[in-house]
DNA sequence: CTGAAAGCGCTTACAG
DNA sequence: CTGAAAGCGCTTACAG
């Protein structure tokens, strides 16, 4: 445990002044450095093993080179891809991130604007809407507020606030070109496996669906209602469905089960295959996520893919342009599998 | 856009000391302040709404309070799961994490633990061993080498390096209690899809599996090497042992297929059901991992989930005990799902 | 218990 | 082009 090099030990070494050791290492806009002191400062940089005291730069300059990002939980595969995208943008930017998770606390969410705040991030990345919770959701909109009035400026991902720009995804439009794909493959018949009745993703991804199914002439046999998109609900939903009987009735050509999300999918998968429904042969199935495991189950899931990584790095530009009131929308993307094959024409 | 409210400013409000105000409000070991004055500061910093610079903090106390974390890439669920417990066992401790990630390039390590060494955390934990690149891992050592030398503190996820503590995961014991278990099931006959032939997870797992049970008195099929454990290495094993007839010859009991990693035995378990093999009817599978999808498939996946988030929230903990030398060594934990039910008698 | 002052390691107007 | 000096917002010996 040495000592740690100062920019005044090089200076010294170098036989110039604090000033011009440093705008020959750190550069100036303004000012240049004679070629000859420059190249004395930076043999003397590399001899000594210099490395710049970040903190101190930061304090210095008056900014920090980091960028904050605070989600509910980093374990989540759908938050890892967003960190992943954040983290790349970040570092191609030359900025650090700062990793704040509320681990699904909602009170958590204000306190941990707060501390980023304090750590002077130079722009923040928010990850996930309100949480229900008002009394917390307020709070950390006051967070928020509080670190743009002092000079911050932050992006939200799935989310909207006055005074900050943000990402998100288009589930209903999405799901609508599911719907148009599955159509142009030959299925005209259709049940959902609905989310609950309240707004949100789900709902999106239901309306997108459905509307288009109806516009193109095919047919809703039945709309489902989940308490929530899981895979037990998806198990359940599922169960009721086929004890209704609407998928057997038919003589139309195969009906498609759509899942507002791949875990309730998932569930669906297992309920039919426990009621010896064969899938893909006898019912179609889709979800909407692309979570891990849908290329694992048989038969692997068509479903869609939600651009995280690019709204990770998408928000973090949003974030360090500084100017708020955008909203930029990314599609899903298809991706068709086994679980439903075109049907002969 | 204001000006941020300075201790200055709580000082001169309160009619107090700037010494006085920081005692007061972020206390001191050695020195206290009067209740009076005390409570004039504690008015005068609500009022104002005051908020510690961070960076100033660190930059006079000579320390921060940010951990660094190093990653291959943040998106991958192992990693993810480390993440998590990382996170946690930091904002248990008051401090925030740094999240750097590799993106995979070995010879962005180096580079990476620079940049966090020159931001001065307090602690770094690094994830992930040797990448087999040599000259990428002999700069990275440097590197850890001088954020050591320089004061700092480091602990290592999966690999070991003098003057730094580590946690590890016990892959050898963890399939040898595996194979017990699977032995205690009733299965006698069994075959090993490992990994390459070189020392790593893979090749640990494979012999704490094949040692028990042959310990046991059970017989190995056959050991069928994959080019790296992936899902298509994992199908195209099978397959090769499918062909060879090893699994049809017996009549000593199912036999029972054991993948050094889920993914293989997610390959393994469609190369079974493309050639009628029913799982676990007729054959048997277990994995390793407990990755995202070992829930999913049918019939689900018996494996060996890996402790990542105690890993990660015990590597904060040695970090920041800075002792050298010490390593930690968690134990997984066994899944036992459909892939292998009890055999009768 | 309280305060004036130095200092943390840089950057950057301000003068030469 | 180069340098002496102030300043970033705190903390903390050092004196009262």
């Amino acid at each position: 445990m040495v000592r740690p090099v100062t920019l005044s030990d090089v200076a010294q070494e170098a036989g110039v002044s604090l000033a011009t050791a440093s705008r020959a290492l750190n550069g100036s806009a303004t000012r240049t450095v004679g070629p000859e002191l420059a190249r004395r400062v930076r043999a003397a940089a590399e001899r000594l093993r210099y490395a710049p005291d970040g903190v101190a730069q930061a304090m210095a300059r008056g900014r920090t080179n980091a960028i904050g990002l605070v989600v509910p939980d980093v374990s989540d595969a759908l938050f890892g891809a967003i960190t992943a995208g954040v983290s790349a943008a970040a570092d191609e930017a030359g900025l650090s991130v700062t990793l704040a998770s509320t681990r699904d606390v909602p009170r958590r969410e204000a306190s941990v604007i707060d501390a980023l705040a304090r750590q002077r991030v130079r722009a923040m990345v928010l990850v996930g809407g309100p949480t229900g919770n008002v009394e917390a959701d307020v709070a950390a909109m006051r967070a928020i507020e509080a670190y743009l009035v002092g000079g911050g400026s932050a992006a939200l991902i799935g989310a909207a606030m006055p005074g900050t720009s943000g990402v998100d995804i288009a589930d209903k439009r999405s799901a609508a070109q599911l719907a148009m794909e599955l159509h142009a493959l030959g299925y005209r018949r259709f049940v959902a496996l609905a989310g609950p009745d309240r707004p949100g993703r789900p709902a999106e991804r239901l309306a997108g669906f459905v509307e288009t199914v109806t516009v193109l002439g095919a047919e809703v046999l039945a709309v489902q209602r989940m308490t929530a998109p899981t895979r037990e609900a998806g198990h359940a939903a599922m169960a009721e469905v086929i004890a209704s009987g609407v998928l057997t009735g038919g003589d139309a050509g195969r009906p498609l089960v759509f899942a507002v999300t791949d875990q309730a999918a998932f569930g669906a998968l297992a309920a039919l295959r426990q009621a010896g429904i064969p899938v893909p042969d006898q019912v179609a199935l889709a979800g909407f996520d692309d979570s891990p495991g849908a290329a694992e189950v048989t038969p692997t899931l068509t479903t869609v893919r939600l651009p995280l990584v690019a709204a990770g790095a998408e928000a973090v530009k949003l974030a360090l342009a500084g100017e708020a009131g955008r909203t930029v929308v990314l599609d899903g993307e298809l991706v068709l599998r086994e679980s439903t094959p075109p049907l002969a024409g």
